[in-house]
DNA sequence: ATTATTAATTGTCAAAACGACAATTAATAA
DNA sequence: TTATTAATTGTCGTTTTGACAATTAATAAT
C-alpha cells in the first residue's frame, strides 16, 4: 500500500495576476523576477507557500509585500502543475487573480515595490507558463464579471457611470450601448447617487456614485446578467 | 534572495467528489481509505500526484483505477492547503468534481473497485476536510449546472425529459415547474427527440431524447439560464 | 449675451423571455 | 368502456431585453 514516505515532494508556489484600470485601459502589474532561473525577466508576482500558511495566505502575503496593499479582492483560479513547468525543480503553482484600485497602489508606490503596470494588450513576454496564466485569468475575469458585480473593485470609492461603462467595455473587449448599460447597472440597486459631479473630462460633468456596501456584500453571490447577449 | 533549495517541499494530492444520479437522488461515490492515518474510514477517492503527471492526470488516473472508467467529466474545483489539514505530514490537495453515469460504473463494478455509492444527504462522516470538499463541490455543481448543460453527463445516452427534470430538482434542491422546465430545456436546441419511448414508470411512456453532441460541444461555453429565479 | 459644442442623461417601443397557471393526450388497468 | 396516471402541449399577462433617438447641463467660441 502507498505510504506517505515513498511519495515525491514538491515546491508549491502562488502566482498573482493583478488587474487594474487606469480609466481607459485594463492593465496588469508585473515584476522583475528576483531569482534564478530567468532572473530579471518580467513575471507575475509570486512566491513559495511557506510552512505555516495556506496558499491563500501566501497570495495575500505576496501582494502585501509587493504592493503594500492589504485586503484586496483575490480569487483562486486554478493550479498549474505540469511536471516540467519549472526547469529547475518541480513546482506547482496556484494561480490567483486580483482586482485592485490602481490609484491606491500608486499612492503606495515607492522604491520598495518595483512592480510596474502594463497594458494588458501590450505587455512583455513572461516567464514559464505565466503567459497562459494571464490568458486564463482574463477569461475568468470576463466570465465572473458578467455575472457578479466585481469590477467595482477596480474603481475608486466614488466613480461615474461612464467610467464603469468603459471598464466593462475593456474587460469584455466589446462595445456596449450606453443607454442599455446605464439602465441595467442602475437596476441592480447597487449604486447610490451622490450629489457631487466629476468635472474632469466633460463639460456637463458626470454624477459620482458609490457602492451600496450592504447590498453588495449581502448579494455578492447573486447571479446578475450584466452583459448583453451574454456569451463566453 | 530566496532560493529554491531553502524552500519547504510538500506532498500534493488530488481528491475527487464523484457525483452520480440513480434516477431519484443525487449520490456520491466513496471509498474506504487504504492507508494510515484513518485507515478503513470512508473518504473521497484520491491519491498523490506522481512525479511525471499533472494534477489533472492524477485525478484521471485515480478515477480510472477506482472505477474503471475513462473520459469522465472532470473539473478542477479548488486547492485545499491549510497547513494542518493532514495530521501526518503537510499535504496540499487539489479538489475535483466528477460527473458520471451511475449505470456505466455499475457495469464496471467488481471486486477490484471497492467504492460505494451514498445518497448525498445520507453519507458517512468523512476524514480530514473531505466533508467541506463535498459541500464545496455541491455548491459548485449547482452553480455550474445553472449556466451550462453539464448534468447530461450524469444520464445515459438516452434519457427522458422527466428524468432530466428530477435531476435538476435534485441538484438544486427545489421544485421546478414541469411545463416551464420542458420549454426551457427544449428551447436550448440541444436535445434530439427519438422515436422510442421509455415505458417503465408510466403508462403513457416518455419519449427518449439524446444530446446533440455537435451543438453540445460547440456551445459548451455558452451561458444558458437553466434555472428559474436564478440565485446562488 | 448668444450660440455652438460636447458628453451625460433620460426616453421609446417592439420582441423575446419569463413565470404562473390548466387542459389535453396516450397509454394501461379496472 | 371507463377510470387512472403521468407525459405533453398551451395560454397569457408581466418583465426584461436590445435596438434606437431626443434632451439636458455644462463649457467654449463668437
Amino acid at each position: 500500500m502507498i505510504e506517505y514516505s515513498r511519495q515525491p515532494h514538491y515546491l508549491v508556489a502562488v502566482d498573482c495576476i493583478v488587474f487594474g484600470f487606469d480609466g481607459e485601459h485594463l492593465k496588469i502589474l508585473l515584476v522583475k523576477r528576483g531569482l534564478e532561473p530567468e532572473i530579471n525577466k518580467w513575471s507575475l508576482m509570486g512566491g513559495f507557500v511557506g510552512a505555516n500558511e495556506s496558499p491563500d495566505d501566501a497570495a495575500n502575503r505576496v501582494l502585501k509585500k509587493m504592493t503594500g496593499l492589504e485586503g484586496v479582492y483575490l480569487e483562486q483560479m486554478q493550479i498549474y502543475g505540469e511536471p516540467d513547468r519549472d526547469p529547475i525543480e518541480r513546482t506547482l503553482s496556484v494561480g490567483y487573480f486580483a482586482l485592485i484600485d490602481i490609484h491606491k497602489y500608486e499612492a503606495q508606490l515607492n522604491d520598495d515595490y518595483e512592480a510596474e503596470w502594463f497594458l494588458i494588450n501590450d505587455r512583455p513576454k513572461l516567464i514559464f507558463d505565466h503567459n497562459q496564466m494571464v490568458a486564463d485569468a482574463r477569461k475568468k475575469l470576463r466570465y465572473k464579471a458578467a455575472l457578479h458585480p466585481i469590477l467595482f473593485e477596480m474603481l475608486p470609492k466614488k466613480f461615474t457611470i461612464p467610467q464603469l461603462h468603459i471598464l466593462f467595455e475593456e474587460v469584455n473587449d466589446t462595445k456596449i450601448d450606453t443607454r442599455n448599460f446605464s439602465r441595467k447597472i442602475t437596476s441592480t440597486g447597487l449604486l447610490i447617487k451622490l450629489a457631487e459631479k466629476d468635472r474632469t473630462g466633460s463639460k456637463k460633468g458626470a454624477f459620482y456614485f458609490k457602492l451600496d456596501k450592504k447590498k453588495y456584500h449581502a448579494n455578492s453571490q447573486a447571479f446578475l446578467n450584466l452583459m448583453p447577449n451574454l456569451k463566453v
